[in-house]
DNA sequence: GATGAATGAGCGTTCATTCAT
DNA sequence: AATGAATGAACGCTCATTCAT
């Protein structure tokens, strides 16, 4: 898989406003609060432009003075997001080379808490394959490429097991990050957990398995 | 969170033929078997009846003597599958109260291979919850209830670390089931992992971790 | 210019009814036959495809079921008339190369008169140009062409004026037969002067000119 | 048919500027001056009144401050034409009565080629009959009107064949004059001929017709 | 005088669903 | 049982027009 990675780029698509006055900037923040509101409760599909007009409290029109369409707008909240991510995501390792599963996971916990209705519009994009999925893979490639590296380094000093092949164990963390998170949070599922206790154990198990010393 | 857990029930609608026929049976399955088919290709949302029906070679409204709409043609395809899911999937442990990870995987990953369609449908229905979210919660549960079974029973024979919360371990290990085949076979990619090259990783660290001896 | 001459080809739309049922066959010559009564009242422009819709006394959605859009409507009425066109249509010489100026002037109009309505929506379709604007163009290439055969064959034969440039003097036949008829039948004008006189006129002044002998 | 002959008559419409500042003259003169560019480029039908501004460089609200519509924009466009086509559009006869086709020809042409872009749009808008097809025909009756005078005092002088009847012959004389002119400039067609030698050909044909001496 | 943000009526189009045959 | 023609609600989107600044 080789997708035009990187963020998306967004911009005014051509004959719509760029927002340059101020009233301009807020109505156009107004329509992206809003759809991140409905979004967040029936999704992506369901969603009409009308929903995201009506939620703002203006005409249908409006909305189409500063978005192409529906993906447009997502678009936007999407360059924001990725940004974002790219920027503050990364799979931090300590001194020794050892990986800080805990602190990477409360931390990943809260950016998605944060944008939760997004990235539930986002997993309802990524079939079939757009420039979402693009988007959506460059990040995780990046995830698992930094994951990859700290595992090679840590196969280097000794610190992890030689028979762990580090793509496939860079997927599995990722996988293992991602999935609880988005059952928890995306699906509002699992309530019972608290972010701590889910780090804790993601940490163990990742750390020395399930295996008693 | 209490759904109605359990396997979906469906029959035929008020009204619709119960294919008492050998005819009318013919006509079902392949009105099932095209939906598997189209759902695989375009996923739910994007799937029209008059798809289906145009892969099954029949007019439109002939699906619609055998189901209410597309949902009630899901319903019916979940049925079976989760039935089956229910009967056949548990997470085995050997005579000692091992996981056997690395042939539970395979074999999930068989079946996720073998029912893929049904399953990228079921992810897209998954929000708003519904009775297909209430079916899958249902399956995941019972998952990971045998999961935590096998945890505790571990802990108690001393070849389970005891720090380890039996449930909060057994969603994580569910997740790292799932996720991983979701991404591999639902979504296409990730093909250049072979099946036993990611069961024995995920074997490994869920034993070990990823710590050195 | 060279366009893609010949006539339009038209055919159901994929998706699109083939109108192979009786009753389908009547449902889309209605939609036809509306078409024009109400591209005749309004022009192409002017009609929406409710108001087609309606004319025929049926839902939005049914003209669907037979035609892309508008333009495919009008694509297959003008199907019928530049067959029939390219078929009929000939400027006529008698036995002695003497171009037969009378009768062909009653003909056009005849036909010009029963497809009143196409003849008006093809004028408004002519810029920008498109496929009608080409088959527009290949009927006048047409019809140019044999008149200059005629003209160059009257030069031969040394009953026309060998200073009138064939190619030219084609051009102006063919326009001279066509925008008295255009602004007579289409728009209606000019009701006060009979066929036949207009005939009478156009055969003595193409024949002798203005001027006395 | 009795239209409201005559040229058009265009003021400020009720509510709008009168553009009695400098200023106020300077953007309508902009504004007519786009409006003929983007119409010749699209026609009218096709033009929105946003195009004209942006081409204008002006903000949509400032054309209605002049305008009411895209219509008052064409009228007033059309009331200079139809002024100026009036005053100066005559079907010229020489000392003995004979018209002077050639030169007409080409003064004809040149007045269409200046305002292309006014009469394409003109019509377009001839049908359904409003205020501007109303100015189509005075114009056109007016010239007729001319034509036949001539035609009739060329009968008078033993020039013109008797048996000619003037106003028919005066109105394929108008139509001759304008139908190649019209494809030739407006829809662009016909390169290949030059002024000259349409005007020479259309000369000839009015005058002998095609008959050799 | 000029702006451009906001409006909303209205058309195009899809497609789930019904029902007469 | 099977058909497929017909329906019409619902959504996408455009653009003429208004009006507060």
């Amino acid at each position: 898989m080789s997708p035009a990675h990187g963020p998306i780029q967004w911009q005014p698509a051509p004959g719509r406003s760029d927002a340059s006055s101020a009233r301009g900037r807020r109505t156009r923040d107004k329509i992206l609060r809003s759809a991140i509101a409905v979004f967040g409760k029936r999704g992506f599909g369901e969603t009409t432009v009308l929903d995201i007009a009506e939620h703002a409290g203006m005409a249908s029109g409006t909305v189409y003075q500063y978005f192409e369409d529906k993906h447009d707008i997502f678009r936007c909240l999407l360059q924001d997001l990725t940004e974002k991510l790219h920027r503050d995501t990364r799979m931090p390792a300590d001194d020794e080379g050892r990986l800080v599963v805990r602190d990477s996971m409360l931390t990943y916990i809260d950016v998605y808490r944060e944008y939760a209705p997004i990235f539930r519009a986002w997993w309802e994009l990524l079939e079939p394959p757009t420039e979402f999925t693009d988007a959506w893979v460059g990040l995780h490639e990046k995830s698992r490429g930094e994951m990859a590296a700290v595992v090679e380094d840590g196969r280097k000093r000794g610190i992890i097991d030689k028979k762990t092949d580090p793509e496939i164990a860079a997927d599995l963390i990722v996988a293992a990050f991602e999935r609880p998170v988005y059952v928890k949070i995306v699906l509002g599922w699992d309530d019972h957990t608290s972010d701590e206790d889910l780090a804790d154990v993601m940490s163990h198990i990742l750390g020395r398995g399930l295996a008693e010393d």
